[in-house]
This record gives C-alpha cells, sequence and structure tokens, in this order.
DNA sequence: CTGAGAATGATTTTT
DNA sequence: TCATTCTCAG
C-alpha cells in the first residue's frame, strides 16, 4: 500500500496524519482537498488497528463519493466495501432500509424527488380544498423542505403567526399522506434517519461503536439537520474529521449554514485549524485577484492562497457593447486559443443565471463550435423515463398514489379526471390507497389495473432489464412515442433505461442496496438518489457551458467569466439578502479559482433580459481587483467617465430603436446635444456613476429612471438632480 | 382528449 | 423573450 506521503507538504502532510480526535480542515480552492481526504483514510488504516468497516465519509454529490472510492481503491491493498462512503442522502437511505421496521418504513418505501414532492403538495392542497393562489404549491413545498433540515416535525414548529399556524398544518398532512403512501422526500431521509439513532439507542450505540472514524467532505455545505446528524453518529470515542472551506459557501440559498464550521470549532473545541492555502491549480495573478476579492467579505475564517508556480498571465477584460457582441468576442478568443492548442473540453464559459446562455449558444452555433452545456434535466427526470418508473414503482409498491396518478391515464386509456376524481373519493372513504381502491370496484380504471396485475406476474423471474423491457413496452409508452412526431428521443431514453437498468444488475446493484433488497426497489432508489448525467455526450471535445454554481469542484486552463454587470452579478434579487453580496462575492471566488492558466472577465453596457434591453453598470467585483492584475482590451470603464459638460434640463429622447445588426448598440442617431438619451451613462453627486434606463414628462417635468447599480434604481427630476455626462 | 391561445413569471441546485 | 402552465372550445 502506497500512500506517497512524501508528496504531501507540510500542511497536508499534518492533516493526513493528524492522531485520533476531531479536526477542522480549511482547504482552499485547489489545494488537494480530496487527495487529503483519501489518504487520511488510507494512513489511518495502515496505521491503526482501523477496519474499512469503522470508516464513514460523507460527502454531498454521488459524484464525489465515487471520485473517492475511486481513489481509495487505487491506494488500498483492502477492498474498501467495508466502509460507508456516500451521500448524506445514500448512507442515510442505507440505514433505514437497513432498519425499515424500527425507523416506521415500509420494505419497499420509494423516494420522492423535487418533482415527485410538488406534485404530492399539489395534490395535497387540492384534496384540502386549499386555495392555491393564495396558498402557493411552492411555497409549501419550500416551508415543509425548510422545516425538515432544521430538524422539526410539524408538532415542533412555533405558531408565530396566522400562514405558519396553516403551513404546519398543511405539514402535518402532508406528512400522513407520505406515510399513507409509503414513500419519503429528500429531506425525510436525513430526519428519519436522525429521529431513528436519536429515539433507539441500542442502534445508536452499535452504529456509534462501528464508525470510528467519520470523515466530512464540503463542510460548509451541511444544514444544521446534516451536522445535528454527524454530531449523534460520531460517539464519544469517534473522530469527526471535516474538510471545507467557508469562502466557497454558495448554497445558503439552500439551507447551508456555514455557520457549521466555526460551531464545529467550538463544539468539539478544534485547537487548531489546519489550512491548506497553497494551490496546485491556478497561477499566481489569478490567485491574487481571487485573495484580493475575497477579502472584501467581512464573515471569513480567514485563508490566503498561494502558489509556487508563476504569476503568470493578467486577467482579460473585456467590455462589450452588448450581449450578442460579447458572445462574438468570446467566439473569436475561444478559435484564437484553439488555435493555439488548447482543447475545447479545457475551456470553460461561466455564467450567473443559465438564461445568459442562449445568446452564447446562438453564437457558437453558427461559428460551428462545438459545446456542452451543463443543466437542465437529468436522464431520470425526463418525463418519458418517470413514466416508465412510475409503472414500475406501482409494481413494487401499489400505495404509492404519486405513481398511481402519474400514469393511470398515460397513455391515455379513457380514465379521464372524472374516473379519477371518482376512485379519489372513494379511496378517502375507505381509507385505502388507490390501487387497491381501482382492484376493489375496477369500473372505469379496470384496464390499467388488469394491466399491471399481468405486468406483476410477468415479471416474475425475469432478470431487472427484462422486466423495465417489458414494462416499456407493455405499458404502451412505446407505441405511444413512436406515434409521435418528436417521440425519438424519447424512445432512445427508454431504450436506455433498459440498458441502465442491465448496467445496475450486473455491477452496482450490491454496491448501493446492500443486502436483502429487491432488485427492482434498488433500482427504484438508484434512480431517485442519482438523477444521472444531463446531457450524453461527455467526452467529446466540446466547449464547457455552466452555471459558476454548477463549475465549483471543477477546473479548466482557460476560463471566461461573463456577464460582470451589477444586476446580473451580483444578482439583484441577492441583495435582498442581508448576506446575498457576500454569498455572490464568494460566488466569484469560485468562479475565479476555477482556472488554471488564462482568466477572461468580460461585461455588456446592454443586455436583452425578460424581453427588455437592460442597462447595467459593471459590476462591482471588478473593481475589488487590484487593477494591477487587469488587462482591459478594451478601454477601462472608469477613464471613459470624465466629466464632459453639465445637461439642461428639458429635453430628452427616447432612444431609438436598436437595430440587430449593430449588437443592438444605441445606433447613434440620439437626440439634439445635451439631450438624454436612455442607455446614456451619467454621474450623479451623491450616487456616483449610473444609466439612464428610462424617462418620462416634458420640459420642467422631465424625468429620468437612473440605475446607479448598488446604490439602486433612482427617478429623477431632471430640473433638481444635476446630471453630468460620463 | 386535444390543440390553440392566454396568462404567467423568470437566480443559483443536489439529493 | 420565451418556456411552461393553465383555460377553454371543439
Amino acid at each position: 500500500m502506497s500512500l506517497h506521503l512524501e508528496h504531501l507538504n507540510p500542511e497536508q502532510l499534518a492533516a493526513v496524519t493528524l492522531p485520533e480526535g476531531h479536526a477542522l480542515i480549511l482547504a482552499g480552492a485547489g489545494s488537494g482537498k480530496t487527495r487529503v481526504l483519501t489518504t487520511r483514510i488510507a494512513w489511518l488504516l495502515r496505521e491503526g488497528s482501523l477496519s474499512p468497516a469503522g470508516v464513514l465519509a460523507v460527502t454531498f454529490t454521488n459524484k464525489a463519493a465515487r471520485e473517492m472510492l475511486t481513489r481509495l481503491t487505487a491506494m488500498l491493498a483492502v477492498n474498501p466495501r467495508g466502509m460507508w462512503i456516500g451521500t448524506f442522502h445514500g448512507l442515510c437511505n442505507r440505514m433505514l432500509r437497513a432498519h425499515h421496521q424500527e425507523a416506521g418504513l415500509p420494505r419497499s418505501f420509494q423516494i420522492l424527488d423535487s418533482q415527485d414532492q410538488l406534485a404530492a403538495v399539489k395534490r395535497l392542497l387540492r384534496s384540502m380544498n386549499a386555495d392555491e393562489d393564495r396558498f402557493p404549491p411552492r411555497d409549501l413545498q419550500y416551508f415543509i423542505m425548510g422545516k425538515k433540515e432544521e430538524g422539526l416535525r410539524a408538532g415542533g414548529v412555533p405558531l408565530t403567526d396566522e400562514t405558519t399556524r396553516r403551513n404546519v398544518e398543511l405539514y402535518a398532512a402532508y406528512d400522513e399522506q407520505c406515510r399513507r403512501e409509503g414513500v419519503v422526500d429528500f429531506a425525510e431521509l436525513l430526519l428519519r434517519s436522525y429521529e431513528l439513532l436519536s429515539r433507539n439507542e441500542p442502534l445508536r450505540e452499535h452504529y456509534r461503536a462501528r464508525f470510528r472514524h467519520v470523515l466530512v467532505d464540503e463542510f460548509q455545505d451541511t444544514n444544521r439537520l446534516q451536522y445535528r446528524w454527524l454530531k449523534l453518529l460520531a460517539g464519544p470515542g469517534a473522530s469527526l474529521f471535516a474538510v471545507g472551506d467557508d469562502d466557497q459557501s454558495i448554497y445558503a440559498f439552500r439551507g447551508a449554514n456555514v455557520g457549521n464550521m466555526a460551531d464545529f470549532e467550538r463544539d468539539y473545541r478544534i485547537a487548531k485549524v489546519i489550512r491548506l492555502e497553497q494551490n496546485y491549480r491556478s497561477h499566481g495573478n489569478i490567485l491574487d485577484a481571487a485573495n484580493a476579492l475575497i477579502a472584501h467579505n467581512a464573515k471569513r475564517l480567514g485563508k490566503n492562497l498561494w502558489t509556487a508556480s508563476g504569476a503568470g498571465e493578467p486577467l482579460r477584460v473585456f467590455e462589450a457593447q452588448s450581449d450578442a457582441d460579447e458572445a462574438r468576442w468570446m467566439v473569436e478568443e475561444i478559435r484564437a486559443l484553439k488555435r493555439e492548442g488548447t482543447r475545447l473540453d479545457q475551456i470553460a464559459v461561466l455564467y450567473r443565471s443559465n438564461a445568459q446562455s442562449r445568446v452564447l449558444e446562438h453564437s457558437l452555433f453558427s461559428a460551428s463550435l462545438p459545446y456542452r452545456v451543463y443543466g437542465g434535466l437529468r436522464f431520470f427526470e425526463r418525463a418519458e423515463v418517470k413514466h416508465a418508473l412510475a409503472y414500475l414503482r406501482l409494481m413494487a409498491s401499489p400505495a404509492d398514489d404519486n405513481a398511481f396518478l402519474r400514469v393511470v391515464n398515460f397513455p391515455t386509456r379513457g380514465i379521464g379526471a372524472r374516473s379519477v376524481e371518482g376512485l379519489q373519493d372513494a379511496a378517502k372513504a375507505g381509507g385505502r390507497n388507490l390501487y387497491e381502491t381501482a382492484l376493489a370496484s375496477p369500473g372505469k380504471a379496470a384496464p390499467f389495473v388488469a394491466l399491471i396485475e399481468a405486468l406483476r406476474e410477468e415479471c416474475a423471474g425475469l432478470t431487472l432489464a427484462e422486466q423495465v423491457e417489458l414494462v416499456v413496452a407493455r405499458s404502451g409508452l412505446l407505441t405511444h412515442y413512436k406515434s409521435e412526431r418528436e417521440g425519438a428521443d424519447r424512445i432512445e431514453n427508454l431504450n436506455e433505461l433498459v440498458n441502465a437498468a442491465a448496467a445496475f444488475d450486473s455491477e452496482e446493484r450490491a454496491a448501493e442496496a446492500g443486502e436483502d433488497m429487491d432488485p427492482l426497489t434498488a433500482f427504484l432508489t438508484h434512480a431517485a438518489l442519482e438523477a444521472g448525467e444531463h446531457q450524453a455526450g461527455e467526452g467529446q471535445d466540446a466547449l464547457q457551458l455552466m452555471t459558476m454554481h454548477s463549475a465549483k469542484g471543477l477546473e479548466f486552463d482557460a476560463v471566461f467569466v461573463s456577464g460582470l454587470e451589477e444586476g446580473l452579478f451580483p444578482h439583484e434579487q441577492s441583495l435582498l439578502d442581508r448576506d446575498g453580496p457576500e454569498e455572490e462575492r464568494r460566488l466569484m471566488y469560485v468562479a475565479l479559482t476555477r482556472a488554471r492558466q488564462r482568466l477572461y472577465l468580460s461585461f455588456a453596457q446592454t443586455r436583452m433580459l425578460h424581453g427588455q434591453t437592460r442597462y447595467n453598470l459593471p459590476s462591482r467585483f471588478l473593481d475589488e481587483i487590484p487593477q494591477g492584475l487587469l488587462k482591459w482590451l478594451t478601454p477601462r470603464f472608469a477613464e471613459k467617465r470624465k466629466p464632459v459638460s453639465n445637461f439642461t434640463a428639458g429635453s430628452f429622447t427616447r432612444a431609438p430603436k436598436r437595430d440587430p445588426r449593430f449588437g443592438g448598440a444605441p445606433a447613434g442617431t440620439g437626440g439634439a446635444p445635451g439631450a438624454y438619451r436612455i442607455g446614456q451613462n451619467v454621474s450623479h453627486a451623491k450616487f456616483g456613476a449610473g444609466v439612464i434606463v428610462d424617462a418620462e414628462g416634458q420640459g420642467t417635468d422631465a424625468r429620468v429612471q437612473v440605475n446607479f447599480g448598488r446604490q439602486g434604481v433612482k427617478w429623477l427630476a431632471v430640473a433638481v438632480a444635476k446630471l453630468q455626462a460620463a
């Protein structure tokens, strides 16, 4: 077993070889975090009396868990199978499957993903005759998820106001519905597992005795419940080893609590936090920029990245006339990079929101540059795949009303809304699930029930893949999509589902589900917990397009950080939140630290958003990077903001209609000299630099709306405000 | 049940 | 702008 400890730097080595006890590792971007985590496990196994069964390592994504397992397999002589390595959800699922009885769950409980959960919430609201307009299903879903992630059941939520009281009532009803139907949502996996451990002492002691070392990756992303789960599981004799980077905490909006890091330090009396600050990824200028930027955040544990490699190139900055102009420029730069020998899959274009990819895709398509967009629907989330899975779920778990309703009339078989409502009423009256009800008095649903019954019988003795194949064919899904114009892709996905089942059958089953679980339930669990790839075509040499969020954990030779405009990035919505601006800055930090050698920053004066032209100011983040690190490819905006002359109050002209041939830039036919023009840069004594975004009124009543970026968007009376052209 | 047209609303996202 | 979701006529 070769750990290559000699290749570790002193801090990495210190982290890897820490004696028993709790530890907090502050691991900067590109500092070899995964390596430390895996080498630590290997070292513990080699040095101590620890056996693989004593290790529990938890990550957030399946990808990270796989990566860890792969590296360990390469490093170790022992079979890593005995370890518990997985995501929070995967490990909780594993525990709940093993103790489903103690946890109060049916053997083949099904897992609701967010889509399923929303459907369940909608159905609940309808069955309780709730006013969907006053109580949007999404809000309730968010409420329930949030409370569960705080570790609260309906009974434990303080009733602060009328809305909360109502939500709590619905939360309780939702949990009851889930119980009846034998399903659990994502947050429930964690909460149920937590409750099981806290309630059941023998079980808790069993696991505590077993897991001597608990290791957590991306600790800054844990929510309150996850931290409590860890604390419960890591008993008095165990060591909790947490690795994280508070500067890369970008998921507060979905419940992550960076505060867990400081809490951990205090709760476990961590004497010395180990900082991994040597970066093995980026050139010096990139790190200097990132360090300077993140220094603007007040709430930090503190850390400064450095590199032993050289300063490298300056960061290139481009100011575009418009979003289309920005895209054209990127295409040119990418072509140049390609000519110089950079592979396309080593170049990433990052943006704040998915909507920004459209213009870019348009340009790339015209330029015939192959690209791959991350985001969007994943394999197991596609409608046709979910339909097929619903049939399978109903076979495995007839109480699953969600699954029943999804496919009872898909493909259509004459069971309309009427019949379904009748069934739902009868089910409610009889206190039974829909499938049982339909089985007892079939009515219009007779063909459907007969189909499911027949499928169940015919599946006996078949392999998993054969079962899936049979269901896809006999359900009528294949026929249905064959007759559809755009059905080819969907049919391909259904075939792919059969392949996935075959692959799962042979390889993954034992690993994921464990011992005595039936293959079908194991596969359905796999589908729920691992939504699969976003898009096929991985491994082809294509440009990588993604949000800055999805880029976390990745690295590229060259990175474009686009749309650096106030309102877009930092996003205007984020400014409403108290901690929003700091989280946006951390996101920028993540974006910058993705680049190995070359980093481009760009922004546009004009951008199409929601069907409207927006005039944004350059992002504050550009000001927060030392100018000496930047190389402006266009004149630096600050230099152009010299006052020319005072405007005279009175006239303005609407910006002339933009000509698409000029990339949406003002066509330059402006109004009279001294007139206000929409899109005009101005400056104000108090608010500073701004852009005119709208105007109204005439003469002395004339008012203009000016976007002052971080100072906000304001209407100003032209006669009063002394605006200067800038 | 289907398709057309209206209404709606639009950061970020893994499990 | 544009994709999704809803409503209503046929």
